[in-house]
DNA sequence: GACAAAGTTGACCATTTGATCAAGATTAAA
DNA sequence: TTTAATCTTGATCAAATGGTCAACTTTGTC
């Protein structure tokens, strides 16, 4: 485990650099992946040495699914926070745009995600499996039952999930093919994540729209 | 360059080993990225030895960026196919039909290009800046008319070919992540790809339909 | 200000990695 | 069968990598 004071707390120097660390951590496995990335780069971009780095994370691995955790649970609560209660087209466009607002602010993680399945989530076999497995299911059977009350085109929810996961995440995932594509002057991204929801609240609603 | 004989042509020994160096380059890449893999493995794999390896592919550099102008090539191939004359339903069908199909027969090459634009494209640049946003704006451009043409709903062209793109590659650079939320048992692939292909056409059709 | 706990790092280590080379083995054209 | 071209690899190298350690400095508490 990381490093704590004898009592158990961290101490403001710990809070910091923790901080700082797991900063320059998500900076370069997000872009390179766990194997691709080497502690020296990371110390390099925390601003410290790396054995002061290791005093805080013991290992490569530790500090990887440190991390990964703390990614993990920022992309698992707007999913969880799909209401079976209430109507889809309310529900699936806020969903829409929370997971839209995470590919904007905060890009890295979901490139850290990517990243990581991408290997072959070695690491997160033990998350998918279960609690992921265990939302999907809550929420496809959610769908299902808007299906049923005739709120909704008859759609596998399992797919019309992966659709939107797809279309949300590739803004962060694929930001360097969108900004080779379209440039990147300032004002292009803001444009972008508004054409992006304009674009997916038409066609999903439409598409899915009871008939 | 990689090896030929004087003549400038390939012995039978040269093709069958280009093949299956570049065969377990893919393997290899695809999975860990540039950086996160090794030229031992890859020759293992390959079932040689790494200086032998090295005699076909001068450096590591030389044999990714083999491996990447392959799988490139496939990967433009459908897009290009896109014609303006016919119809959307009937085009953007195709289109999407191929790029599953892609997506299910070669997913390590969708999963190198995935895995090379989180790296932030460093090899590709001059790719995407060109012929890919060339075709993208001439596709874009064929849209807009179908759009004028009353043909189908408007959207932005960009956000549309996106959208198909992320929800298409999805299947093959997260099939990790969907193994692990279905299983495995011989004959998911095949019907996950069936159930694909059937919910993108509900929601993108009806989503698309003029109005 | 004394002192123990916490924080920091240069030097070092074993292993891995991309790449080279010389020397031998195999292939195929004459 | 000869012989030149092609193919193959063990041994080796310098650099990079994850990790350790001992020694030093800083911080906070009494």
């Amino acid at each position: 485990m990381a490093v704590t004071s004898q009592n158990g707390r961290r101490t403001r120097i710990q809070q910091e650099n923790r901080e700082r660390i797991l900063k320059a951590a998500l900076d370069m496995f997000s872009r390179s992946g766990y194997r691709g990335t080497t502690l020296d780069e990371i110390a390099a971009t925390a601003g410290m040495s790396k054995p002061n780095m290791l005093y805080y994370f013991r290992t490569k691995q530790e500090l990887y699914q440190t991390v990964l955790q703390e990614t993990l649970d920022d992309w698992l609560t707007p999913f969880a926070k799909l209401n079976p209660q209430g109507d889809p087209a309310s529900e699936l466009g806020a969903y829409i745009s929370a997971k839209l607002a995470h590919a904007r602010i905060n890009p890295k993680a979901s490139r850290l995600f990517a990243n990581e399945i991408l290997q072959g989530a070695p690491l997160l076999e033990d998350t998918l499996k279960g609690p992921l497995k265990d939302l999907v299911e809550t929420k496809s059977k959610a769908i299902r039952t808007w299906i049923a009350d005739g709120k909704m085109a008859p759609v596998d929810p399992l797919h019309l999930i992966y659709m939107i996961w797809a279309s949300t995440q590739h803004y962060a995932d694929f930001e360097t093919q969108m900004d080779a594509l379209e440039g990147t002057e300032p004002g292009t991204r803001a444009k972008r994540f508004e054409g992006a929801e304009r674009t997916l609240f038409t066609v999903l609603f439409n598409g899915l729209k009871p008939r």
